[in-house]
RNA sequence: GCGUCGGUGGUAGAGUGGUCUAUUACAACAGACUGUAAAUCUGUCGCCCCCUGGGCUCCGAUGGUUCGAAUCCAUCCCGACGCA
C-alpha cells in the first residue's frame, strides 16, 4: 500500500549541525514547511481561537486528541462532519456560499450521516492536521495522576521528588497514585471518563479505528507514556510494550485503509520510548524505524515520553541518529523557546505542545526578552506594547491593556495572549528553519537566546 | 429626645469569656504550568526579629469585672430602624 500524497522532502540539510534540516512535509491536504511548530487543538479548539486566527499567526496545521475527542462529542459525529479538521472549520479559504447549508437538512433517521460539511461550507478543502493517538493520557491519567509530576522536569526537580516517592528504605511509597484514571494491561488501557467518571477500553487498533474516523493527516501509534520517575527496568518493559503496540497498529492501519471520513490515506507515526535512556531510545529507534508489518513502514516518528530538561539533547540525539533520516520526525509535546533550538539541532521536524496556550491563559506572555507574568502589579500602567516585533498580529496591545483584560477577567485576555504566544513559537521555529537554509543557525540560537535567556543557555 | 439592633483585619462577613492574629469568601501580592484531568493549581496576606522558632500589637473609644475579654458591665462616639 503506497501513500502517495504523503512524503517528506529533505530541502537542505545543515551545515553547522549534522542532523538538522528544513524540508516539506507534503500531505493530501496541504504542505507543511519544517522545521514548524503544531498547535495543539485537543478538543478540535485551539482553546479560546477560532481558524481565521489560527490563519492569522501563521498556523500550518492542528493537532487534536483522541482520547478527547472520543469521548466528547464521539469519532461518529466527527466521521459525519468529514473529519475534526471540516468540524472545526479549519479549512481552505472559499467565498461563502449564497445561502448556508441548513444543519437540519441534511440530516437522516440516525441524526448524523449526510450532515452538510461543517465550518466554512461546502466546496472547502480541509487543511493539514495531526492527532495524537491517547497514548499521553496513558501517562498524565495514569502515573501522574494527582502527583504533580511532569513528563519534563529539571534533574533537581526530579531527585526531589523521587525523594518523595520513596520511604528510608528505598522502597516505593504507595500514595495519591491510587486514584490513577488508567490501568495498563498487554491488552490496551483502561481509562476513566475524566468528564463522568466512566470506563472506556483503548487498544491500539481501537485507537486506530477511532483515529481513521477523526482523519489526520498524520497520526499516532499507541504508545506508553512513561514517567520520569519509574525504574530504568519499568521503562524498559513500558518500551517493548509500545513496540509490540507499534506493530498491531501498523497491521490494523493496513486493514483499515484510507480514512473512512475523508477518503484520503493517512500517514501514520510511531512512537519512540526509553525515557532518558539512550541506549533505549537507540534501540526503540531501530526497532520502530525497521518495522514492517503487511508490507507496510510507519510514515514517521515522533519522540514521546519523559526525559529531564538537561537530557532532552542526548535523548533525541539518540534517537534521530537510529531513525530513517528520510522520514520526519516530530517531538511530541515539547515546545519551550530553548526546546526548539535542541530539537532542531538533533534532527527533529516538528513540535506541538501546549504550554504556549496553556501559559497564555495563566497570564505569561513571551517576549522577545523572556517571558513575563502580565499579571504583576508592574504592568499596570506600563504602555508598552507585548512584541517588538511589528509583524505580530497581536503586537500593538500595550501591556497595560492585556493586565486590564486579566485583572478583570475578560474572556479576550487569554485570546489575546494565546494568539500571541503561538505567533511567538510559530514565529520563532520558522526563523529557525530559514537559519538552516541560510546556514546561520548558530547564530540565530545565540541571539535569541541571550536577549530571551541572559547566558544562560550560552556556553 | 426615647427605644431597639449593631460597630471585627483592604471589603463582605463568622466568632459572643480561655484551644483568637481571629473561620470563610473576595480583593491584593507572588509562583508554577512542556503529546491539555488546567481560563487551573500553589504560596503569602497585622508589625518586627537571631524566621521549621520567638516577640509585640489587635476586634469603634475609654474605663471596669475576671487568673484570663473580640466575647461580660459602664460611659462615650458612630450607624440603621422604630416611636415621639
Amino acid at each position: 500500500m503506497s501513500n502517495t500524497k504523503f512524503n517528506f522532502e529533505i530541502v537542505k540539510r545543515s551545515e553547522e549541525a549534522s542532523l538538522a534540516r528544513a524540508g516539506i512535509i507534503h500531505t493530501p491536504h496541504g504542505d507543511i514547511l519544517t522545521p514548524a511548530f503544531i498547535p495543539v487543538g485537543t478538543k478540535a479548539t485551539v482553546k479560546s481561537l477560532d481558524v481565521g486566527m489560527l490563519k492569522k499567526i501563521g498556523s500550518l496545521a492542528v493537532l487534536a486528541n483522541t482520547y478527547h475527542l472520543h469521548l466528547q462529542p464521539g469519532a461518529e459525529l466527527i466521521a459525519a462532519h468529514g473529519g475534526f479538521a471540516r468540524m472545526m472549520g479549519w479549512v481552505e479559504d472559499k467565498p461563502l456560499p449564497a445561502s448556508p447549508p441548513s444543519l437540519r437538512e441534511g440530516l437522516d433517521a440516525s441524526g448524523l450521516s449526510s450532515l452538510p460539511l461543517g465550518g466554512v461550507g461546502e466546496g472547502s478543502v480541509p487543511l493539514p492536521t495531526f492527532t495524537d493517538s491517547g497514548g499521553f493520557q496513558v501517562f498524565s491519567l495514569g502515573a501522574a495522576f494527582d502527583t504533580g509530576v511532569s513528563k519534563i522536569a529539571t534533574s533537581a526537580e526530579l531527585s526531589k521528588k523521587q525523594k518523595e516517592e520513596t520511604d528510608d528504605k528505598g522502597n516505593k511509597k504507595i500514595k495519591a497514585t491510587n486514584n490513577q484514571m488508567a490501568k495498563i494491561d498487554e491488552e490496551g488501557v483502561t481509562f476513566k471518563s475524566f468528564t463522568d467518571g466512566s470506563s472506556h477500553r483503548f487498544t491500539p487498533e481501537s485507537s486506530m479505528q477511532v483515529q481513521h474516523k477523526l482523519g489526520a493527516d498524520i497520526f499516532f501509534a499507541f504508545d506508553e507514556c512513561t514517567s520520569p520517575l519509574a525504574s530504568r527496568e519499568y521503562q524498559v518493559s513500558a518500551m517493548e510494550r509500545t513496540h509490540r503496540w507499534a506493530a498491531r497498529c501498523l497491521g490494523e492501519h493496513k486493514r483499515l485503509g484510507a480514512s473512512e471520513s475523508t477518503g484520503e490515506q493517512q500517514a501514520l507515526f510511531a512512537v519512540v520510548q526509553g525515557g532518558a535512556y539512550e541506549e533505549l531510545r537507540k534501540e526503540s529507534a531501530r526497532v520502530l524505524g525497521e518495522m514492517s508489518v503487511d508490507g507496510i513502514e510507519f510514515d514517521g516518528f515522533g519522540i514521546g515520553g519523559s526525559f529531564t530538561k538537561e537530557d532532552m539533547d542526548k535523548t533525541v540525539r539518540s534517537a534521530t541518529e537510529n531513525l530513517p533520516e528520510y522520514k520526519p520526525r516530530h517531538l511530541l509535546g515539547i515546545g519551550e523557546p530553548i526546546d526548539f533550538f535542541i530539537g532542531v539541532e538533533y534532527g527533529i521536524d516538528t513540535f506541538d505542545c501546549v504550554s504556549p496556550t496553556r501559559v497564555a491563559r495563566h497570564g505569561n506572555i513571551y517576549t522577545e526578552n523572556g517571558r513575563i507574568n502580565i499579571l504583576n502589579s508592574k504592568y499596570k500602567k506600563d504602555l508598552s506594547y507585548l512584541s517588538e516585533d511589528k509583524s505580530s498580529p497581536y503586537h500593538n496591545y500595550t501591556k497595560a491593556y492585556l493586565h486590564h483584560l486579566f485583572k478583570s477577567e475578560e474572556m479576550l485576555a487569554g485570546t489575546i495572549a494565546s494568539a500571541h504566544n503561538l505567533y511567538f513559537i510559530i514565529k520563532l521555529v520558522a526563523d529557525i528553519r530559514v537559519s538552516i537554509l541560510e546556514d546561520n543557525f548558530y547564530k540565530l540560537k545565540e541571539e535569541f537566546c541571550s536577549k530571551y535567556y541572559g547566558d544562560k543557555y550560552l556556553k
